[in-house]
DNA sequence: GTGGTTTTGCAACATAGTAGCATTTGTGCC
DNA sequence: GGCACAAATGCTACTATGTTGCAAAACCAC
C-alpha cells in the first residue's frame, strides 16, 4: 500500500530547478503546479491500477495534505482534460482514473470480478473497425476485460 | 397526480392462455407475472436501444403504470441476474439496461458521444483472448464503440 | 513584495442507488 | 371461487457520488 513518510514532496518554492515527473507534466498542459495536482498525479502515476476519487482522497490523506473533496473532483476533471489522465465507467458507480501513459484512448482495461481491481494493458488493441452498421462513425473503442486477477485467480 | 383511467391491462386472469413474449420470459426465469415487470421487459423488449432507470421510470409512468423508483431498481436487477437483460455503466454515472437477446455476455454496444445514445450491437464480437498478460483469467469481454449515431452523423 | 488570475475550500444542492419493513399481490392448492 | 404463504411492492429514510456558486487563498509574472 502507499507509505506515508511525509517526505515534504512541495519543491515548488525550491532552489533547485529539479523537477519531478508529475510537474513537468502539469505545466506542459499549461496548468499551474499546485499541491494537489502534484500529489494527485504523482500517486497516479505511482499506481499499477486505476484508482477511484476516494481512493485518490484516501491516498492524499495519508500523505498529510490536506484537501477536499470538490477539489479532487476538479483536480481529476483537470487532468482527464488535459489529456494526462483517463476516466472509465465501472460496474460500480464510481469513476476510476488513471494515467494515460501510452496513446490517447487506445488501450484496454482488465477488471477482476472478485477484488474490483482495474488496471490497465498497454499492450492489447482491439481488433474493431470491424462490420461496424452502416452510418456508424467510430471515434475510439473501449475494451474492458472481466474476470479475476493473479491475485485472486490463485486463491480459486 | 397519476391519472385514474385504471385501464385494467392485466391480463394474466384473462381466459386466453395468450402470453406475452415477456411473460414466458419471466415464467421461464421462475419469477412471478407482475404488472412492472411484465411492462419493464415489454418496454427494454420495444427499445433499440438501451435505456436507463429513469427513462425505463418515465416509460411506465406514460402508459399509466403505478410503480415506485426503488421497485424499479429492484426490477432491473431482478431481471439483469436472471440473464434476460444486461446492465452497462455509461461514462455518466447512469446505468443502462437493455435485453440480452443475443448470448449472454457476447456483444459490444456502441455510445453516441452526441446524443448519449447507446445500442447493442449484436453481430459485432471482438477478437480478444489475446495476448493477455500472465496470470490473468478471462470470463468475458465488454466493447464499448465511441463515436456518432447515424442520425448525428448525418448532421456533422 | 505586489497584483491579477487560477485554484482551493466551504456549504449547499443534485442525482443515483440501497436498506428495512409493513402492506399488497401472485400463485399453488383445496 | 376462496385460502395461505411467499414473493414483490411501496414507503420512508439513508448512503454514495458528483456538481454549483462564491469568497478566500495560493500560484506565478513582474
Amino acid at each position: 500500500m502507499l507509505q506515508n513518510h511525509l517526505q515534504l514532496t512541495c519543491n515548488t518554492m525550491s532552489t533547485h530547478t529539479h523537477l519531478s515527473a508529475a510537474e513537468s507534466l502539469i505545466t506542459a498542459q499549461g496548468g499551474r503546479v499546485t499541491r494537489t495536482r502534484v500529489a494527485v498525479l504523482e500517486i497516479l502515476l505511482a499506481a499499477d491500477q486505476s484508482l477511484t476519487h476516494d481512493e485518490i482522497g484516501l491516498a492524499l490523506a495519508e500523505q498529510g495534505i490536506k484537501h477536499d473533496r470538490v477539489t479532487l473532483y476538479r483536480t481529476l476533471d483537470w487532468l482527464v482534460e488535459s489529456g494526462v489522465a483517463h476516466k472509465m465507467a465501472g460496474d460500480d458507480r464510481a469513476r476510476r482514473f488513471g494515467v494515460a501513459a501510452s496513446g490517447p484512448h487506445e488501450h484496454a482495461h482488465f477488471h477482476c470480478d472478485r477484488c474490483g481491481k482495474v488496471v490497465c494493458l498497454e499492450g492489447l488493441q482491439p481488433a474493431v473497425a470491424v462490420n461496424l452498421p452502416g452510418g456508424y462513425q467510430l471515434d475510439r473503442a473501449e475494451l474492458v476485460l472481466h474476470g479475476a486477477c493473479p491475485t485472486c485467480g490463485k486463491g480459486a
